[in-house]
RNA sequence: GGAGAGCUGGCCGAGUGGUCGAAGGCACUUCCCUGCUAAGGAAGCAUACGGGUUUAAACCUGUAUCGAGGGUUCGAAUCCCUCGCUCUCCGCCA
């Protein structure tokens, strides 16, 4: 959410900015809003404040014994009024929190402008791009035989699923735990297990609803109270801190945790339907990070360097990119994506995002903390893949397989799978 | 699933219809005192959103908030209803 006083008093500024990623804020409806909102809420607060004062004298007066009688019916005509304008404010405010709940995060100054991903800025290529003497074979091929299993996986769920076998399931696995473990140990992060069931304010706290509830899967938990499966664990990581007073010296907080993530990906038929790109079940291990406002963009750049750390343990090659301002995600205000090799597809494909969302986040969450001086100040919210398991899978399978179809081991994995260092037909 | 108890400010906790946004304590901040490793004294100390005012901070003032929502009432932390959560006992269970 961003600072209703901002909007108030920078209003172009803001619409100006907003067009930059491709949100046309709605002026004239924002000042007739406020406006409602004024009148309704100072004639409001004038009735109940006759009101209250009239019930007081009311107790001090029967405190007395005198007759109450006259004043009495007095209060009662104006208690009926007072429910009126209360109704009216609830809905003008509503409607005005609804407004803001809408509005997409404002880009950092330096965000590249553009309108789509065409306008990324390219920060760097790493790694070297691997040659192949020989056709080489997509993860879905080279997974008919090694153990991925996208027909049983489509007779038990449906499209958009994997169910995975023998080695190339360990495999994944492994790539999991070394990433939470390399946060952990090398990068002072927090290992976390979260729910993956969350509530809707939780996903109205990072910016998931209202506005994307079409890609989120919905379960019933009772007649009356629905649960939503995580599309990532930076909802529940985040929300961690939703409502808190943090202590100054507890800051930054650094959490990590990997957890399954569910995506309806209703807005993405017929895009990466071939393979585990793009699932509605995915692993990924996230890294958040709650800070002071001064310190998020010094914790962006760190968390960029741990996501790509793990890139070259792995040895894979990638590229990072600066997202453009209509490439962004909601709630970010700056994003950096890291995007792998994929050999079959000869480009780089997304593997990780990186984003600062300053305090649009903690508004709806109120998360604070108090300063030396006894405030309360908004902190700042950050999340990053660190990095998505079932991509990374796909690339390592691609980037280090052989011309016998079978797919060297990475050497920091080696370890999580008893010692091998090839993964060979599946029996 | 059954029975019972509870949910109050950063924390603990008093408050069962009327100057209660809320005693007291802890923690915290400032000041005072004491020649000493700690004790005593004074004051301040919830949040959100309005209005006034100011260069601004501060300040003044109003409204709302005592788990959430609804109801009764001139008036609700206090009474009633629904829901959520926590705890205890029983049952079931990975």
């Amino acid at each position: 959410m961003i600072d209703l006083n901002v909007l108030r008093e920078n209003t172009d500024q803001v619409k100006k900015s907003l067009k930059n990623r491709g949100y046309e804020l709605d002026v004239d409806f924002f000042h007739q809003l406020e406006q409602q909102r004024k009148d309704i809420q100072i004639k409001t607060q004038e009735i109940q404040q006759e009101r209250n004062n009239l019930s007081k004298q009311i107790g001090i007066l029967k405190a007395k014994g005198d007759d109450t009688e006259k004043i009495m019916q007095q209060v009662a005509s104006i208690s009926a009024r007072t429910k009126d304008y209360e109704i009216q404010l609830q809905e003008v405010q509503q409607k005005l929190n609804n407004f803001l709940l809408n509005i997409p995060n404002l880009p950092h100054n330096s965000v590249p402008v553009g309108s789509n991903e065409k306008s990324n800025l390219l920060l760097k290529k790493i790694g070297d791009i691997p040659k192949f003497n020989f056709d080489v074979k997509d993860h879905v091929d080279l997974g008919n035989t090694l153990g991925l299993d996208f027909e049983t996986a489509t007779k038990i769920s449906g499209s958009r699923f994997v169910f995975m076998k023998h080695d190339i399931a360990r495999l994944h696995r492994a790539i999991g735990q070394f990433m939470i473990d390399t946060h952990v140990e090398k990068h002072n992060y927090i290992e976390c297990y979260t729910p993956f069931l969350v509530n809707s304010e939780s996903l109205l706290g990072t910016g998931q609803l209202p506005k994307f509830g079409h890609d989120l899967f919905l379960t019933k938990k009772t007649d009356n109270e629905n649960l939503y499966l995580i599309p990532t664990s930076e909802v529940s990581l985040t929300n961690s801190v939703r409502d808190e007073i943090l202590e100054e010296d507890s800051l930054p907080i650094r959490l990590t945790a990997l957890t399954p993530c569910f995506r309806s990906e209703a807005g993405s038929y017929g895009r990466d339907t071939r393979g585990m790109i793009r699932q509605h079940q995915f692993d990924k291990v996230e890294m958040v990070q709650i800070t002071k406002p001064e310190h998020s963009y010094k914790a962006l750049d760190e968390m960029l360097s741990h996501a790509e750390n793990i890139l070259q343990a792995l040895e894979l090659p990638y590229q990072v990119v600066t997202l453009s301002s209509g490439d962004m995600g909601f709630a970010a205000a700056k994003t950096y994506d890291i995007e792998v090799w994929i050999p079959s597809q000869n480009q780089y494909r997304e593997i990780s995002s990186i984003s600062n969302c300053e305090d649009f986040q903690a508004r709806r969450l109120k998360s604070r903390y108090k300063n030396a001086d006894g405030k309360n100040i908004l902190v700042h919210t950050l999340n990053g893949s660190g990095l998505a398991v079932g991509r990374a899978l796909v690339a390592i399978m691609e980037n280090n397989q052989n011309a016998h179809g079978e797919v060297i081991i990475p050497k920091v994995l080696s370890k999580y799978m008893n010692g091998n260092k090839i993964i060979t037909k599946a029996k």
